[in-house]
DNA sequence: ACGCTCCAGGTTGTCGGACAACTAGCGCGG
DNA sequence: CCGCGCTAGTTGTCCGACAACCTGGAGCGT
């Protein structure tokens, strides 16, 4: 089961590897739909809904009896709207994850979980917070928060440096997307302490909730980020071309 | 010209109006990709392309032998990933936009404008400071850089609280993609000064880069905003439907 | 020698039809 | 009442064809 996803999902994979591995530069053109079709033995229908999605992501941009291009896009070090999970952010920086202060346990939901989780107010769920290290540095207090029914304590505690994402999974609830918000902040007493920094230190917080393709939101989490750790990049489509014009 | 893109632009642009107000609720299952083509008296083909596109967008989530579905998704105060400008910013909000303390001048590029422009370093470039205010209260700081000879001072001055990305794309310049970096900070004492603030006070600074499709620089900008003027969201794709799994 | 037009090849865009893979709900039989 | 299989409906993939468009070069006239 290397890959159960359709054809074309496969397809856009191996020509977002071509062009993050480099072996497609910025601005080279890429063969013919036709010949990229050949190549694979698929036919030129799938290749193109492949070449279609990284049109959408902004990976390539097509020209009308002209050809394909790779998009001029820097390697972004932390995209927000990719990844996913302070466990991959970290990889990505080839630092050696970590974890510490680990407590799993069941809690009443502070009221904007509650309502995020749609459960009523002051019911319990699950709780997990860990304090994350990259090369055995504190950098980020994370807090996540899902509905004891999908999640028991006993089957998230211990998990050390593991993804929640997987143990969900695991339980069948497969996380489609996210929201996050972002705000700028400073460490309140808790928090410095848990971070082992000074009091009101400059921090970035990002407060999230991933729900299921269906829409049943299934994890709420609240990471404090230390501001000199990591910085975040997006990347924004243009008015020219995304979905916009109207609004 | 109501639409000079391809087909599938153009339906794809119908269906995201159709789920924004509402025609489509979310967990809504669309019309049979047949049906939708028949309605609209063009191909499946097209019509499948303009889907594939939403889906990448995360607007719609397929299921195969089943049928293609509304994703839940909610309305979004500030989507990072797609608005692009202060100006939509505001607008967004319902409050009443306006501009203080513009300037528009010559200027040395400072060594990051001239990296991300590509312009020789101490090379002279064009710089547009301005306050941005809602409701006549001071949010947030911009400044942006471009080419001189992309955009002369005298044709960006006096723009008020016009779209710098107007007047680029007048001059044949159309903004294709951007990327922002997104970093926490305090105010130092003239950005205090402009806001209207106390020194030291909380910030979200967001650096961005925006270029064009085939990967030309062309606009360099730092926005300072004011912590608790907005929360910024962004939509993040899941794990397993993304571009993950590798690296 | 220079500039212009025209043309041919290559590439993406759209079309139509066909079949496979899969889902969900219904009805029948146990 | 439960479970099984069947069937209609839907998405996934394939094939072939033609239109729309861009690019570069050949050919022509000046």
């Amino acid at each position: 089961m290397t890959s159960s996803q359709s054809l074309r999902h496969q397809l856009a994979q191996e020509l977002r590897s071509l062009i993050r591995s480099g072996k497609l530069a910025p601005g080279d053109k890429l063969p013919s739909e036709p010949e990229l079709a050949h190549e694979r033995a698929v036919s030129r229908s799938s290749m193109r809904a492949a070449i279609t999605m990284l049109e959408e992501e902004g990976f390539v941009s097509r020209r009308h009896g002209s050809g394909t291009y790779v998009t001029h896009r820097p390697a972004l070090p932390n995209d927000l709207s990719r990844n996913f999970g302070v466990s991959s952010l970290i990889a990505s920086t080839g630092l050696e994850p970590g974890t510490a202060e680990e407590t799993c346990e069941l809690v009443l939901a502070p009221p904007f979980v509650a309502e995020a989780l749609e459960v009523p107010e002051g019911a319990e769920v699950t709780s997990l917070r860990r304090v994350r290290t990259a090369d055995g540095r504190r950098f980020v207090d994370t807090t996540d928060w899902c509905r004891a029914d999908h999640l028991s304590p006993e089957k998230l505690s211990g998990m050390g440096d593991g993804s929640v994402y997987a143990a969900l999974a695991a339980r069948g609830l497969v996380v489609h997307h996210g929201v996050a918000t972002i705000t700028p902040g400073n460490a309140d007493a808790e928090t410095a302490l848990r971070l082992g920094v000074a009091r009101g230190a400059l921090l970035l917080t990002i407060d999230q909730v991933d729900m299921t393709a269906e829409g049943v939101p299934v994890l709420v989490s609240r990471e404090h980020h230390l501001a000199d750790a990591f910085s975040f990049t997006v990347v924004r489509h243009g008015p020219g071309v995304g979905p916009e014009v109207d609004r």
